[in-house]
RNA sequence: GGGUCGGUGCCCGAGUGGUUAAUGGGGGCGGACUGUAAAUCCGCUGGUUUUCGCCUACGCUAGUUCGAAUCUAGCCCGGCCCA
Protein backbone atom coordinates (compact mmCIF):
# COMPACT_ATOMS: atom_id res chain seq x y z
CA UNK A 1 0.00 0.00 0.00
CA UNK A 2 2.97 2.31 0.29
CA UNK A 3 3.86 1.76 -3.24
CA UNK A 4 3.51 5.25 -5.55
CA UNK A 5 0.56 5.67 -7.00
CA UNK A 6 -0.47 3.97 -9.94
CA UNK A 7 -2.14 6.47 -12.25
CA UNK A 8 -2.43 4.19 -15.37
CA UNK A 9 -3.94 1.24 -13.27
CA UNK A 10 -6.65 3.98 -11.90
CA UNK A 11 -7.61 5.15 -15.21
CA UNK A 12 -7.90 1.92 -17.08
CA UNK A 13 -8.28 -0.88 -14.99
CA UNK A 14 -12.34 -2.09 -15.14
CA UNK A 15 -12.88 1.59 -16.12
CA UNK A 16 -16.08 1.35 -18.84
CA UNK A 17 -16.03 4.89 -19.16
CA UNK A 18 -14.90 8.64 -17.98
CA UNK A 19 -16.21 11.70 -18.60
CA UNK A 20 -16.75 13.95 -19.98
CA UNK A 21 -14.28 12.29 -22.33
CA UNK A 22 -12.66 15.70 -23.47
CA UNK A 23 -11.41 16.36 -20.20
CA UNK A 24 -9.43 12.94 -19.20
CA UNK A 25 -6.16 14.46 -19.84
CA UNK A 26 -7.02 17.11 -17.19
CA UNK A 27 -8.06 14.53 -14.73
CA UNK A 28 -4.64 12.68 -15.24
CA UNK A 29 -3.03 15.82 -14.28
CA UNK A 30 -4.70 16.14 -11.63
CA UNK A 31 -4.19 12.86 -10.17
CA UNK A 32 -0.07 13.25 -11.40
CA UNK A 33 0.58 16.44 -9.96
CA UNK A 34 -2.11 16.76 -7.06
CA UNK A 35 -2.32 20.17 -5.63
CA UNK A 36 -4.64 18.71 -3.24
CA UNK A 37 -6.09 14.99 -2.58
CA UNK A 38 -9.05 14.48 -5.12
CA UNK A 39 -13.04 14.24 -2.97
CA UNK A 40 -13.93 10.86 -4.85
CA UNK A 41 -17.75 10.13 -4.42
CA UNK A 42 -19.80 7.06 -3.88
CA UNK A 43 -23.48 7.09 -2.86
CA UNK A 44 -24.74 3.96 -1.45
CA UNK A 45 -28.50 3.50 -0.97
CA UNK A 46 -28.86 1.62 2.03
CA UNK A 47 -31.85 -0.17 0.71
CA UNK A 48 -30.59 -3.38 1.61
CA UNK A 49 -28.44 -4.72 4.46
CA UNK A 50 -26.19 -6.41 2.59
CA UNK A 51 -23.21 -5.62 -0.11
CA UNK A 52 -22.16 -7.92 -2.35
CA UNK A 53 -19.47 -8.28 -5.26
CA UNK A 54 -21.41 -5.80 -7.39
CA UNK A 55 -20.47 -3.10 -4.68
CA UNK A 56 -17.14 -4.29 -4.16
CA UNK A 57 -16.12 -3.72 -7.66
CA UNK A 58 -16.74 0.03 -7.43
CA UNK A 59 -15.19 0.35 -3.24
CA UNK A 60 -12.08 -1.62 -4.86
CA UNK A 61 -11.80 1.91 -7.03
CA UNK A 62 -12.65 3.88 -4.28
CA UNK A 63 -9.75 1.93 -2.21
CA UNK A 64 -7.23 2.79 -5.17
CA UNK A 65 -8.06 6.61 -5.19
CA UNK A 66 -7.25 6.46 -1.38
CA UNK A 67 -3.82 4.26 -1.69
CA UNK A 68 -2.90 6.72 -4.35
CA UNK A 69 -3.82 9.90 -1.53
CA UNK A 70 -7.05 11.11 -2.33
CA UNK A 71 -10.29 11.09 -0.20
CA UNK A 72 -12.83 8.65 -0.35
CA UNK A 73 -16.23 10.61 0.51
CA UNK A 74 -18.64 7.22 0.66
CA UNK A 75 -22.39 8.91 1.24
CA UNK A 76 -25.00 6.68 2.96
CA UNK A 77 -27.96 7.50 1.04
CA UNK A 78 -30.14 7.60 3.99
CA UNK A 79 -32.72 9.87 2.90
CA UNK A 80 -32.61 8.80 -1.04
CA UNK A 81 -33.30 5.27 0.09
CA UNK A 82 -36.88 6.11 1.21
CA UNK A 83 -37.80 7.50 -2.43
CA UNK A 84 -36.21 5.07 -3.90
CA UNK A 85 -33.55 4.85 -6.99
CA UNK A 86 -35.65 4.52 -9.95
CA UNK A 87 -32.15 3.57 -11.97
CA UNK A 88 -32.67 0.11 -13.37
CA UNK A 89 -35.99 -0.45 -12.32
CA UNK A 90 -38.71 -0.99 -14.34
CA UNK A 91 -40.87 0.19 -11.73
CA UNK A 92 -41.30 2.22 -8.82
CA UNK A 93 -39.14 0.90 -5.98
CA UNK A 94 -40.66 0.72 -2.62
CA UNK A 95 -39.75 3.20 0.00
CA UNK A 96 -38.37 1.89 2.69
CA UNK A 97 -39.33 2.90 6.46
CA UNK A 98 -36.66 4.99 8.22
CA UNK A 99 -36.11 2.25 10.58
CA UNK A 100 -35.02 -0.16 7.84
CA UNK A 101 -32.82 2.66 6.62
CA UNK A 102 -30.80 2.95 9.45
CA UNK A 103 -30.38 -0.90 10.02
CA UNK A 104 -29.29 -1.11 7.04
CA UNK A 105 -26.77 1.83 7.18
CA UNK A 106 -25.17 0.48 10.26
CA UNK A 107 -24.34 -2.77 8.50
CA UNK A 108 -22.68 -1.04 5.30
CA UNK A 109 -19.67 0.14 7.89
CA UNK A 110 -18.68 -3.66 8.96
CA UNK A 111 -18.54 -4.32 5.33
CA UNK A 112 -17.05 -1.21 3.58
CA UNK A 113 -14.41 -1.81 5.90
CA UNK A 114 -13.37 -5.02 3.87
CA UNK A 115 -12.35 -2.77 1.20
CA UNK A 116 -11.54 0.86 1.94
CA UNK A 117 -9.03 2.18 4.20
CA UNK A 118 -10.91 3.31 7.34
CA UNK A 119 -7.65 4.17 9.37
CA UNK A 120 -5.29 6.47 7.69
CA UNK A 121 -6.36 10.39 8.53
CA UNK A 122 -7.68 12.14 6.03
CA UNK A 123 -8.51 9.35 3.52
CA UNK A 124 -12.12 9.08 4.27
CA UNK A 125 -15.24 10.72 4.70
CA UNK A 126 -18.43 9.48 5.51
CA UNK A 127 -21.80 11.07 5.19
CA UNK A 128 -25.84 10.62 5.70
CA UNK A 129 -27.63 12.79 2.93
CA UNK A 130 -30.30 13.16 5.40
CA UNK A 131 -28.15 15.63 6.85
CA UNK A 132 -28.98 18.05 4.23
CA UNK A 133 -31.90 16.59 2.53
CA UNK A 134 -34.37 15.85 5.10
CA UNK A 135 -35.02 19.93 5.96
CA UNK A 136 -34.48 21.17 2.58
CA UNK A 137 -35.98 24.21 1.97
CA UNK A 138 -38.72 24.45 -0.41
CA UNK A 139 -36.99 27.31 -2.64
CA UNK A 140 -34.60 25.03 -3.21
CA UNK A 141 -36.36 22.35 -4.02
CA UNK A 142 -37.92 24.59 -6.33
CA UNK A 143 -34.65 25.64 -7.85
CA UNK A 144 -33.16 22.36 -7.88
CA UNK A 145 -36.71 21.36 -10.10
CA UNK A 146 -35.94 24.04 -12.15
CA UNK A 147 -32.90 23.12 -13.47
CA UNK A 148 -33.62 20.33 -15.75
CA UNK A 149 -37.26 20.31 -18.24
CA UNK A 150 -39.14 17.23 -18.38
CA UNK A 151 -38.05 16.41 -21.73
CA UNK A 152 -34.37 16.34 -20.03
CA UNK A 153 -35.62 13.78 -17.11
CA UNK A 154 -37.34 11.60 -19.85
CA UNK A 155 -34.16 11.23 -22.08
CA UNK A 156 -33.16 9.11 -18.90
CA UNK A 157 -33.62 5.55 -20.56
CA UNK A 158 -35.17 4.02 -17.68
CA UNK A 159 -38.07 6.57 -17.54
CA UNK A 160 -38.55 6.89 -21.10
CA UNK A 161 -39.06 3.21 -21.58
CA UNK A 162 -41.43 3.75 -18.79
CA UNK A 163 -42.97 6.54 -20.44
CA UNK A 164 -43.29 4.37 -23.37
CA UNK A 165 -44.44 0.93 -22.01
CA UNK A 166 -47.19 3.02 -20.17
CA UNK A 167 -46.29 2.00 -16.51
CA UNK A 168 -46.72 4.40 -13.89
CA UNK A 169 -43.99 7.10 -12.99
CA UNK A 170 -44.60 9.16 -10.11
CA UNK A 171 -43.36 12.73 -9.86
CA UNK A 172 -41.21 11.90 -6.55
CA UNK A 173 -39.00 9.80 -8.52
CA UNK A 174 -37.98 12.99 -10.92
CA UNK A 175 -36.40 14.67 -7.44
CA UNK A 176 -33.53 11.17 -6.76
CA UNK A 177 -31.46 12.15 -9.64
CA UNK A 178 -31.65 15.22 -8.60
CA UNK A 179 -30.81 14.90 -4.98
CA UNK A 180 -28.01 12.54 -5.44
CA UNK A 181 -26.48 15.19 -7.70
CA UNK A 182 -26.77 18.07 -5.30
CA UNK A 183 -25.08 15.53 -2.72
CA UNK A 184 -22.18 16.19 -5.17
CA UNK A 185 -22.73 19.73 -4.91
CA UNK A 186 -22.65 20.15 -1.01
CA UNK A 187 -19.58 17.78 -0.91
CA UNK A 188 -17.43 19.24 -3.45
CA UNK A 189 -16.79 15.87 -5.54
CA UNK A 190 -14.20 16.07 -7.77
CA UNK A 191 -14.71 12.39 -9.07
CA UNK A 192 -18.09 10.40 -8.94
CA UNK A 193 -18.11 6.90 -9.11
CA UNK A 194 -20.29 4.50 -9.93
CA UNK A 195 -21.55 1.94 -12.25
CA UNK A 196 -22.73 2.51 -16.01
CA UNK A 197 -26.16 3.19 -15.00
CA UNK A 198 -24.94 5.95 -13.14
CA UNK A 199 -24.01 7.92 -15.90
CA UNK A 200 -27.05 10.24 -15.98
CA UNK A 201 -27.30 10.82 -12.59
CA UNK A 202 -23.99 11.55 -12.13
CA UNK A 203 -24.19 14.11 -14.98
CA UNK A 204 -26.68 15.78 -13.44
CA UNK A 205 -24.95 16.47 -10.46
CA UNK A 206 -21.81 17.75 -12.78
CA UNK A 207 -24.91 20.40 -14.10
CA UNK A 208 -25.76 21.12 -10.68
CA UNK A 209 -22.40 22.08 -9.52
CA UNK A 210 -22.10 24.18 -12.23
CA UNK A 211 -25.36 25.55 -11.67
CA UNK A 212 -24.23 26.16 -8.15
CA UNK A 213 -21.13 28.02 -9.52
CA UNK A 214 -18.73 24.75 -8.52
CA UNK A 215 -16.43 22.71 -10.62
CA UNK A 216 -18.22 20.26 -12.46
CA UNK A 217 -17.37 16.75 -11.27
CA UNK A 218 -15.77 14.17 -13.29
CA UNK A 219 -17.77 10.76 -13.71
CA UNK A 220 -16.12 7.31 -13.60
CA UNK A 221 -18.49 4.64 -14.97
CA UNK A 222 -17.35 1.12 -13.75
CA UNK A 223 -19.16 -1.49 -15.81
CA UNK A 224 -21.67 -3.96 -13.37
CA UNK A 225 -20.74 -7.07 -12.42
CA UNK A 226 -23.14 -9.80 -13.84
CA UNK A 227 -24.36 -12.00 -11.69
CA UNK A 228 -23.80 -15.61 -10.95
CA UNK A 229 -27.15 -16.29 -13.26
CA UNK A 230 -24.94 -14.79 -16.01
CA UNK A 231 -27.21 -12.68 -17.61
CA UNK A 232 -28.45 -9.85 -15.46
CA UNK A 233 -26.65 -7.05 -12.90
CA UNK A 234 -25.68 -8.81 -9.74
CA UNK A 235 -27.97 -7.63 -7.16
CA UNK A 236 -29.56 -9.41 -4.08
CA UNK A 237 -33.43 -9.09 -4.73
CA UNK A 238 -32.65 -11.50 -8.00
CA UNK A 239 -30.20 -13.66 -5.94
CA UNK A 240 -27.71 -14.31 -8.29
CA UNK A 241 -24.46 -12.59 -6.19
CA UNK A 242 -22.14 -13.42 -3.62
CA UNK A 243 -22.47 -11.24 -0.15
CA UNK A 244 -19.49 -9.83 0.97
CA UNK A 245 -20.18 -11.24 4.50
CA UNK A 246 -21.03 -14.82 3.08
CA UNK A 247 -18.97 -17.34 4.40
CA UNK A 248 -15.73 -18.42 3.01
CA UNK A 249 -17.29 -22.29 1.79
CA UNK A 250 -20.56 -20.02 0.27
CA UNK A 251 -18.83 -17.74 -0.87
CA UNK A 252 -16.36 -20.18 -2.46
CA UNK A 253 -18.87 -22.58 -3.99
CA UNK A 254 -20.86 -20.22 -5.57
CA UNK A 255 -17.67 -18.35 -7.33
CA UNK A 256 -16.74 -21.82 -8.45
CA UNK A 257 -19.12 -22.19 -10.43
CA UNK A 258 -19.68 -18.73 -12.61
CA UNK A 259 -20.43 -18.62 -15.86
CA UNK A 260 -17.34 -19.32 -18.17
CA UNK A 261 -17.76 -16.19 -20.17
CA UNK A 262 -17.83 -14.03 -16.89
CA UNK A 263 -14.61 -15.33 -14.93
CA UNK A 264 -12.34 -12.74 -16.87
CA UNK A 265 -14.50 -9.82 -15.87
CA UNK A 266 -14.44 -11.03 -12.47
CA UNK A 267 -10.54 -11.59 -12.21
CA UNK A 268 -10.55 -7.68 -14.04
CA UNK A 269 -13.13 -6.13 -11.73
CA UNK A 270 -12.41 -8.34 -8.95
CA UNK A 271 -9.02 -9.52 -8.12
CA UNK A 272 -5.74 -7.59 -9.17
CA UNK A 273 -4.58 -10.20 -11.52
CA UNK A 274 -4.61 -10.09 -15.20
CA UNK A 275 -6.70 -12.79 -16.19
CA UNK A 276 -4.64 -13.05 -19.44
CA UNK A 277 -1.85 -14.95 -17.09
CA UNK A 278 -3.89 -17.23 -15.96
CA UNK A 279 -3.42 -19.93 -18.75
CA UNK A 280 -4.97 -22.62 -17.16
CA UNK A 281 -8.28 -24.85 -18.34
CA UNK A 282 -11.82 -23.05 -17.55
CA UNK A 283 -11.97 -25.23 -14.92
CA UNK A 284 -8.74 -24.32 -12.54
CA UNK A 285 -9.42 -20.74 -13.82
CA UNK A 286 -12.83 -20.50 -11.91
CA UNK A 287 -11.01 -22.75 -9.25
CA UNK A 288 -8.41 -19.36 -9.28
CA UNK A 289 -10.75 -17.31 -9.30
CA UNK A 290 -13.07 -18.45 -6.43
CA UNK A 291 -9.88 -19.00 -4.21
CA UNK A 292 -8.08 -15.63 -5.09
CA UNK A 293 -11.60 -13.82 -3.75
CA UNK A 294 -12.36 -15.67 -0.75
CA UNK A 295 -8.39 -15.08 0.04
CA UNK A 296 -9.05 -11.32 -0.09
CA UNK A 297 -11.84 -11.18 1.76
CA UNK A 298 -10.72 -13.49 4.69
CA UNK A 299 -7.14 -15.15 4.25
CA UNK A 300 -5.14 -17.91 1.92
CA UNK A 301 -5.68 -20.43 4.55
CA UNK A 302 -9.64 -20.14 4.52
CA UNK A 303 -9.84 -20.06 1.38
CA UNK A 304 -7.81 -23.67 0.74
CA UNK A 305 -10.08 -24.65 3.58
CA UNK A 306 -13.44 -23.86 1.66
CA UNK A 307 -11.84 -25.49 -1.77
CA UNK A 308 -10.93 -28.71 0.25
CA UNK A 309 -14.73 -28.85 1.94
CA UNK A 310 -16.44 -27.61 -1.71
CA UNK A 311 -14.64 -30.62 -3.21
CA UNK A 312 -15.55 -33.01 -0.66
CA UNK A 313 -19.32 -32.02 -1.18
CA UNK A 314 -18.57 -32.65 -5.01
CA UNK A 315 -18.02 -36.11 -4.23
CA UNK A 316 -21.74 -36.38 -3.87
CA UNK A 317 -22.63 -39.47 -1.75
CA UNK A 318 -19.70 -39.82 0.08
CA UNK A 319 -20.89 -37.63 3.10
CA UNK A 320 -18.92 -39.70 5.99
CA UNK A 321 -16.14 -37.59 5.71
CA UNK A 322 -16.92 -34.20 5.56
CA UNK A 323 -14.92 -31.94 7.30
CA UNK A 324 -17.72 -29.22 7.50
CA UNK A 325 -21.60 -30.49 7.05
CA UNK A 326 -23.57 -28.05 9.25
CA UNK A 327 -25.12 -29.87 12.16
CA UNK A 328 -29.19 -29.96 13.60
CA UNK A 329 -29.79 -30.63 16.83
CA UNK A 330 -32.52 -33.32 17.58
CA UNK A 331 -33.17 -32.35 20.74
CA UNK A 332 -36.38 -30.68 20.20
CA UNK A 333 -37.88 -32.87 17.89
CA UNK A 334 -40.60 -34.73 19.30
CA UNK A 335 -40.66 -38.62 18.23
CA UNK A 336 -41.41 -40.37 16.38
CA UNK A 337 -40.73 -38.47 13.32
CA UNK A 338 -41.68 -38.47 9.85
CA UNK A 339 -39.44 -38.34 7.06
CA UNK A 340 -41.05 -35.75 6.00
CA UNK A 341 -41.48 -33.82 8.54
CA UNK A 342 -37.99 -33.87 9.38
CA UNK A 343 -37.05 -32.21 6.27
CA UNK A 344 -38.98 -29.35 6.98
CA UNK A 345 -38.04 -28.93 10.71
CA UNK A 346 -33.98 -29.03 9.72
CA UNK A 347 -35.23 -25.97 7.16
CA UNK A 348 -33.82 -28.94 4.35
CA UNK A 349 -36.90 -28.64 2.80
CA UNK A 350 -39.27 -25.58 3.24
CA UNK A 351 -42.78 -27.12 3.44
CA UNK A 352 -44.26 -30.85 4.01
CA UNK A 353 -45.85 -30.23 0.69
CA UNK A 354 -41.70 -29.76 -0.71
CA UNK A 355 -40.21 -32.40 1.55
CA UNK A 356 -42.95 -34.65 -0.08
CA UNK A 357 -42.11 -33.44 -3.67
CA UNK A 358 -38.23 -34.02 -2.93
CA UNK A 359 -38.72 -37.34 -1.86
CA UNK A 360 -40.76 -38.71 -5.01
CA UNK A 361 -38.18 -37.06 -7.57
CA UNK A 362 -35.52 -39.76 -5.15
CA UNK A 363 -34.16 -36.47 -3.77
CA UNK A 364 -33.34 -37.57 -0.42
CA UNK A 365 -30.71 -39.78 1.38
CA UNK A 366 -29.73 -40.90 4.58
CA UNK A 367 -26.44 -41.94 5.15
CA UNK A 368 -26.24 -42.10 1.11
CA UNK A 369 -28.98 -44.42 1.09
CA UNK A 370 -32.06 -42.99 -0.90
CA UNK A 371 -35.30 -42.74 0.47
CA UNK A 372 -38.59 -42.91 -1.29
CA UNK A 373 -40.93 -43.29 1.80
CA UNK A 374 -42.10 -39.73 3.14
CA UNK A 375 -43.74 -41.61 5.61
CA UNK A 376 -40.37 -43.46 7.25
CA UNK A 377 -40.74 -42.51 11.17
CA UNK A 378 -37.93 -42.64 13.42
CA UNK A 379 -38.95 -43.42 16.83
CA UNK A 380 -36.28 -42.46 19.00
CA UNK A 381 -33.00 -40.10 18.98
CA UNK A 382 -30.67 -42.56 18.57
CA UNK A 383 -32.13 -44.40 15.41
CA UNK A 384 -31.21 -41.25 13.80
CA UNK A 385 -28.45 -39.65 15.68
CA UNK A 386 -25.21 -38.66 13.82
CA UNK A 387 -26.84 -39.86 10.54
CA UNK A 388 -26.43 -37.74 7.47
CA UNK A 389 -29.60 -36.34 5.80
CA UNK A 390 -29.23 -34.75 2.26
CA UNK A 391 -31.32 -33.29 -0.51
CA UNK A 392 -30.36 -32.94 -3.78
CA UNK A 393 -26.17 -32.69 -4.39
CA UNK A 394 -25.27 -30.39 -1.94
CA UNK A 395 -27.67 -30.01 0.77
CA UNK A 396 -26.10 -31.68 3.87
CA UNK A 397 -26.51 -31.89 7.47
CA UNK A 398 -25.52 -33.99 10.15
CA UNK A 399 -28.03 -34.67 12.60
CA UNK A 400 -26.63 -34.70 16.14
CA UNK A 401 -28.26 -35.61 19.67
C1' G B 1 -63.99 15.30 -13.15
C1' G B 2 -65.89 12.17 -17.57
C1' G B 3 -65.20 7.89 -20.89
C1' U B 4 -62.81 3.39 -21.60
C1' C B 5 -59.70 -0.87 -20.70
C1' G B 6 -57.46 -3.49 -16.93
C1' G B 7 -55.74 -5.61 -11.66
C1' U B 8 -54.91 -13.91 -11.70
C1' G B 9 -50.17 -18.08 -8.13
C1' C B 10 -42.40 -15.87 -7.42
C1' C B 11 -42.82 -13.19 -12.62
C1' C B 12 -45.37 -12.99 -17.36
C1' G B 13 -49.82 -14.64 -19.01
C1' A B 14 -54.55 -18.08 -20.25
C1' G B 15 -59.19 -18.80 -18.27
C1' U B 16 -64.97 -15.68 -18.38
C1' G B 17 -70.59 -19.86 -13.67
C1' G B 18 -69.84 -26.04 -12.41
C1' U B 19 -63.89 -32.42 -13.21
C1' U B 20 -59.69 -28.62 -10.78
C1' A B 21 -54.95 -25.06 -6.73
C1' A B 22 -56.61 -22.85 -11.85
C1' U B 23 -53.75 -24.15 -19.42
C1' G B 24 -48.95 -22.27 -21.05
C1' G B 25 -44.11 -19.87 -20.67
C1' G B 26 -40.15 -18.02 -17.44
C1' G B 27 -37.82 -18.69 -12.86
C1' G B 28 -36.76 -22.08 -8.87
C1' C B 29 -35.91 -27.12 -7.09
C1' G B 30 -34.80 -32.32 -8.17
C1' G B 31 -33.04 -36.46 -11.63
C1' A B 32 -29.91 -37.99 -16.07
C1' C B 33 -25.70 -36.08 -18.71
C1' U B 34 -21.21 -32.93 -17.78
C1' G B 35 -16.17 -29.73 -15.91
C1' U B 36 -19.29 -28.69 -9.63
C1' A B 37 -21.21 -25.77 -14.97
C1' A B 38 -23.62 -24.41 -19.71
C1' A B 39 -26.77 -26.74 -23.48
C1' U B 40 -30.28 -30.83 -23.74
C1' C B 41 -33.94 -34.42 -21.88
C1' C B 42 -37.27 -35.86 -17.76
C1' G B 43 -39.94 -34.85 -13.06
C1' C B 44 -41.65 -31.46 -9.18
C1' U B 45 -43.23 -26.43 -7.98
C1' G B 46 -49.88 -22.97 -2.38
C1' G B 47 -50.12 -24.82 2.77
C1' U B 48 -51.15 -28.47 6.33
C1' U B 49 -46.87 -33.91 12.01
C1' U B 50 -50.04 -37.26 6.86
C1' U B 51 -52.77 -35.73 2.04
C1' C B 52 -58.26 -39.37 -2.73
C1' G B 53 -59.22 -35.16 4.07
C1' C B 54 -58.87 -30.05 5.44
C1' C B 55 -57.40 -24.88 4.79
C1' U B 56 -55.86 -20.71 1.85
C1' A B 57 -55.74 -18.46 -3.14
C1' C B 58 -57.45 -15.08 -8.85
C1' G B 59 -57.17 -6.05 -6.17
C1' C B 60 -60.73 -5.06 -1.53
C1' U B 61 -65.75 -5.45 0.48
C1' A B 62 -70.64 -6.91 0.22
C1' G B 63 -74.19 -9.49 -2.81
C1' U B 64 -76.72 -13.01 -6.70
C1' U B 65 -76.44 -18.40 -7.06
C1' C B 66 -76.86 -25.31 -5.08
C1' G B 67 -72.09 -23.47 -6.92
C1' A B 68 -67.98 -17.76 -8.99
C1' A B 69 -61.43 -16.27 -10.64
C1' U B 70 -65.59 -16.04 -13.89
C1' C B 71 -72.31 -12.39 -12.80
C1' U B 72 -73.91 -7.56 -9.81
C1' A B 73 -72.83 -3.17 -6.70
C1' G B 74 -69.56 -0.10 -4.03
C1' C B 75 -64.53 0.95 -3.07
C1' C B 76 -59.04 1.01 -3.95
C1' C B 77 -55.06 1.06 -7.67
C1' G B 78 -53.19 1.61 -12.72
C1' G B 79 -53.08 2.51 -18.45
C1' C B 80 -55.16 5.21 -22.44
C1' C B 81 -58.48 9.11 -24.33
C1' C B 82 -61.37 13.62 -23.26
C1' A B 83 -61.97 18.04 -20.16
Amino acid sequence: MKEAPDIQRILHQGVAEIFPASAIQELTDRLTKPDRPLRVKLGIDPTRPDLHLGHAVVLNKMRQFQDAGHTAVLIIGDFTAQIGDPTGKSEMRPRLTKEEVEYNAKTYFDQARKILDFDTPGRLEVKFNSEWLSNLDLSVIISLLASMTVGQMLAKEDFSERYKQGTPIYLHEFLYPLMQGYDSVLIDADVELGGTEQKFNILVGRDLQTRFNKPGQWGMLLPLLVGLDGEKKMSKSLDNYVGLTEEPLSMYSKLEKVPDRLVDSYFELLTDIDPKTITADARQKQKRLALEIVSRYYDPDRALQAQREAEQIVLAGNTSNLEAVPEFSLQDVQFPVPLFYLLKITGLCKSNSDAQSQINNGAVRIDGEKMTDPNHAWTTIDSLANRVLQVGKKKFLKLTR
